[in-house]
DNA sequence: ACATTAAATTCGA
DNA sequence: TCGAATTTAATGT
């Protein structure tokens, strides 16, 4: 597979290639391919073998499970900009969830082969995934204090708030494409409830509402908002 | 669950 | 190629 000029901006563009040297660097570039994504379509199975640590170069993907009843659970959205899957990566086993793209996307994939050898061969690299883990750990404590207070709009608030997570996401547009249907299923609300609280959110000034997106305005005071005991 | 409205697509000139 | 008409998807209640 070549590699595209886009692929290479993105590598460059990623916080953890910043410190590696010239020959890991064309090491990462010659391993890494990239594959494109229409809507809807499915990027890895649940249960899949873990071959590669997954980088959203464009577009945006979510991260769920299907249970036997056909309902499914989204666990995590993931914007443009972030790399993810290093967990199943780490312990060598399957893929617990699904990676389905939730608009067109382009997906950039390094082998796992190459991503342990960066672990191995690159102190700065070890660092971004630790750090990253750690970043993931801090989602999963805020989450469940979060459950605690059962408000839909802060359910809501917390969600999207994390979907901004610097360390996770090197996001910048603060725009976000996601229909009340998707931000329902990110949050574990109906879509009822969802458009109730974002209305909710609205009225504070944090965010806007427009057709099939939600613009937001106020990303700390979301992250207030989302422990905000009520 | 239903009615409304925005957006996407089709069709005819 | 433009715009009206139709169909589909998202939203509000």
């Amino acid at each position: 597979m070549s590699l595209s000029v886009e692929l290479q901006c993105f590598i460059s563009r990623s916080a953890w290639s910043a410190k590696l040297t010239q020959e890991q660097l064309a090491r990462v570039q010659k391993d890494t391919f990239q594959r494109s994504y229409s809507a809807g379509a499915l990027i890895c199975h649940r249960g899949a073998p873990a071959d590669h640590w997954i980088g959203v170069i464009e577009g945006l993907v979510k991260v769920d499970t299907v249970s036997k009843g056909g309902r499914a659970t989204t666990f995590a959205g993931v914007p443009a900009g972030s790399w993810f899957g290093e967990g199943a990566l780490l312990k060598d086993e399957p893929r617990p969830y699904s990676v389905v793209a939730l608009r067109d996307s382009e997906i950039g994939f390094i082998p796992h082969s190459t991503f342990e050898w960066l672990l191995d061969n690159s102190h700065s690299f070890s660092r971004f995934v630790i750090d990253q883990l750690n970043a993931r750990c801090g989602y999963y404590v805020g989450l469940v204090g979060n459950r605690r207070l059962q408000k839909a709009s802060a359910r809501v608030a917390f969600c999207l708030a994390e979907l901004f997570n610097p360390q996770l996401f090197g996001v910048t547009d603060l725009t976000l494409g996601l229909s009340q249907e998707e931000i329902g299923r990110l949050s574990g609300l109906s879509r009822q409830n969802t458009n109730r609280a974002l209305h909710e959110l609205a009225d504070a000034g944090l965010l806007t509402i427009e057709y099939g997106s939600v613009r937001i305005l106020d990303l700390a005071g979301l992250r207030d908002f989302a422990h905000a005991e009520d």
